[in-house]
DNA sequence: GTGAGTCCCTAACGGTGTTAGGGACCGGTT
DNA sequence: AACCGGTCCCTAACACCGTTAGGGACTCAC
């Protein structure tokens, strides 16, 4: 017994367990790197003990991605439903910025875990409360989410990629607009003309002004006296 | 020269007819199943061989993203810009939907090829001709962007997985429904309850609804004479 | 003719997901 | 006491993966 595995080996291996060892090796590794044999080396086993408590990899994949989803703190309920659903979006965007290739993991993965459930229970319970039907805050939390993943999807990987090649994020952004600016104006004027406006505003101020312009068309939907 | 390639390879084999060799791949294996070696294959070559033409596997997939953007059709340029966005969202989506993994090849790629640029183009001028400012159309084109593959991200995977199993989309929602019903009330009460709403509508309509809501958010930025 | 360049090959490396089959332990039944 | 079924992990192997080293043929310029 090596014992360079951790203190959950002690009670024999939960599927708990893997999830956090592959959450462990998602962040060392990232999700290429991630790997049936390494997960199993992190819990002190070998590979194919693996598949005594898992199906096979996506079936763990599913596991990686609830724990994922684990940390997700939810806004106060305080203030209206605006600042409240902002309050979300830009927290879940934070946490899957936070934690490495999150949104790859997350992306295109059917069957919500536990966890994931829990914040669709609180969301649609708010979106409820602030006056919209049934119907309207199942289709929203669907727009949201697929807001949310879609735009952190686009951001994290150039991310990623920026700080293995250790240049900044300020040199990266300028190269992108050097790239647009060094093409066929007579092919692609507007794209010239435009570079600094597509390269320019930081992120945050990128996802914020589609937040606000989709809270803005939710208003719509509410009885003018709650808007 | 077993002559089961088709016509391409004829004059040596090209970056192109690298990328129609693996469009094919894709549709037929998916991106799981998407090899170097099959690749290879497929224009009648060994694997080793694509490396004269491709630096490695990801440079390969960035020539298949690009192929992938290749036949998106533009919405006619009648009608208001509302009718335009809302004609290129949906033409954006069905080619994301008619082509196997499309959206998993395209999500998180940075560098976009010519034929992204040319869309980005004339999206982006059609924006400036309906009167939005250049920097609110550099955020609406990415908004619409993260909307939508986003939203195909979310839709493309349970649809191949309803086909490989064969079980139609209709019984696929109904089972969705089910585990929603199928949770405890007492900790899922909204869940529990909206089950319906929430695996009802088909994805064409919740894709509609969410896009709307973008549009009238949009709406709002622009002078009250040109909504 | 010679050299440089182009394009493809064989062979191999280390790594991958996954399965077959077996061994050790452990609680309960006969 | 002996046996059994279940639990949990192992070794060994399979086919496949991305990638590299090194070399062979073929074409063109000089």
């Amino acid at each position: 017994m090596p014992a360079d595995e951790d203190d959950d080996a002690q009670p024999g291996l939960t599927r708990e367990a893997l999830a956090r060892a592959a959450l462990r090796v998602l962040e060392r590794d990232g999700l290429a790197g991630l790997s049936m044999r390494k997960v199993a080396a992190e819990v002190g086993v070998k590979a194919a003990s693996l598949y005594w408590h898992v199906r096979n990899k996506e079936e763990l994949l599913d596991l990686l991605n609830d724990a994922l989803m684990a940390d997700v703190e939810a806004p106060p309920r305080t203030g209206d439903w605006r600042v409240q659903l902002r309050g979300y979006c830009e927290r879940y965007r934070a946490h899957l910025l936070g934690r490495r290739d999150a949104a790859k993991v997350v992306a295109g993965r059917l069957a919500p875990g536990p966890n994931l459930l829990h914040l669709m229970e609180d969301q649609l319970d708010r979106l409820r409360v602030a006056g919209f039907s049934a119907a309207d805050a199942a289709m929203v939390s669907y727009l949201l989410g697929a807001y949310v993943q879609g735009f952190v999807l686009q951001e994290q990987s150039p991310m990623a990629a920026a700080e293995t090649t250790g240049t900044g994020r300020r040199e990266l952004a300028d190269a992108a607009a050097e790239r647009f600016r060094a093409l066929p104006a007579a092919e692609f004027p507007r794209l010239v003309a435009m570079a600094d406006d597509l390269t320019g505003p930081d992120l945050d101020a990128r996802f914020a002004f589609g937040l606000e312009r989709i809270l803005d068309g939710l208003a719509a939907l509410l009885p003018s006296e709650q808007r």
